[in-house]
DNA sequence: GCAAAAGTGTTGAGTGTACACCCATGC
DNA sequence: GCATGGGTGTACACTCAACACTTTTGC
């Protein structure tokens, strides 16, 4: 596969939303050190492929997930970071839906799991601060859209969309006033389509717009 | 000095404000590649050293200028980069005022240099995206306190405060919502102090408030 | 008809923007 | 006294936050 940059890797922070939880997909490590401690999935950069690519190869390596939209979030260089060798670790992010993607344990991890990212103890490494400022970029980028399309199907109902928001956020939003504003600033378009088979009122349908 | 990590570098991308203009910091190449071109200053991280203080090591034995407040914006990791070898660099920008610092061309640079920056021709590998990625990072984090502390001398007429940011922002800006804005936020405060020795009527000095 | 979720409007506060004239000084 | 840059206030539009009730369906 060609070699590595022994002293660049990257990391990546992918969060999912589902039944109304944040959750963070971690790795058990197959390998020292850290062995079978659970952490972010990363490793090194190849020296013939781009940090973005890097990105998605490990990503996808070790969790089975691809075609994702990953954006770089911060580099974290101090020295040490790592135990064995002096590593910088680029962190890039995403947010996805669960069961969108299934999960596969591949190269160095012995399995991947999905956490409920509110009672994530200690992870190996600088791995907290990483997930930590996952979060801040997350509260700060879940208003653009790209981010978005990993996340929904192609249609829901407005209020699930609050959920998540909420959920993201860490408060709670005023349902008259989050409508306005998604359908305001054009996130959002409502289609003709309701729910069925609720036990209520059902609901229309809403699907992101595709224009900017 | 250490090890070189030969395939990570920082670059600098330093801003000065001066007359009214903006102006980045350019050094002259001593050796290939790209000899005898202007471009950013930059060199690799060694291993002992975290990236923030290899970006400051590296200002400063390139250009003599130090104490600024660097920040990390980006990293460049496309393949192409850099001809000889796959080098992924860091790019870290500062905004600081000329006069306040002597420049000393060190270790690789031949000469350095202020250019102003929209008269800024071709340079070498990705450093004009590197400027340009760093003129935006530029016009958000203007806002912010930080960035203005290496620019700005201790007591300042706020009209020159406004120069600054049309030319940072590259738009005019109404005088009397300026003044408004930046007392209202808590930017700047005003003392009993005013200029001396203009051809006219004399502005009362402001200074950057301590307080966040 | 009732439980459950969907949906809807108005008001006040604060913020951003547009706009034109008088003021204090040096010469 | 005039040229020069310093300094100020008001009105409108927009955005945000707070707040409670009616509607539609399944059972």
């Amino acid at each position: 596969m060609g070699e590595k940059i022994i002293n660049l890797s990257v990391d990546c922070a992918i969060f999912g939303y589902e039944d109304g939880k944040l959750k963070s997909l971690l790795i058990k490590r197959d390998k020292e050190p850290a062995l079978n401690q659970w952490s972010l999935p990363g490793s090194y950069v190849y020296l013939e492929e781009t940090i973005d690519e890097a990105a998605k190869r490990i990503l996808f390596e070790l969790t089975g997930i691809k075609e994702v939209y990953l954006t770089q979030v911060k580099v974290f260089g101090e020295l040490d970071r790592y135990p064995d060798r002096r590593i910088v670790s680029i962190l890039y992010c995403a947010l996805i839906k669960p069961e969108l993607f299934e999960l596969m344990a591949g190269s160095h991890a012995k399995e991947v799991n999905w956490f409920e990212t509110d009672q994530i103890g200690e992870l190996p490494f600088d791995h907290n601060k990483m997930i930590n400022k996952s979060l801040s970029w997350l509260k700060e980028e879940i208003w653009r859209k790209p981010i978005l399309h990993n996340l929904l199907p192609e249609k829901f109902p407005l209020n699930q969309l609050q959920e998540l928001y909420q959920t993201i956020l860490q408060e709670e939003i005023d349902n008259r006033n989050f409508r306005k504003k998604v359908i305001n600033m054009g996130l959002v378009e409502k289609l003709q389509e309701k729910t069925k088979g609720g036990q209520q009122r059902p609901a229309f349908f809403y699907r992101l717009r595709n224009t900017v």
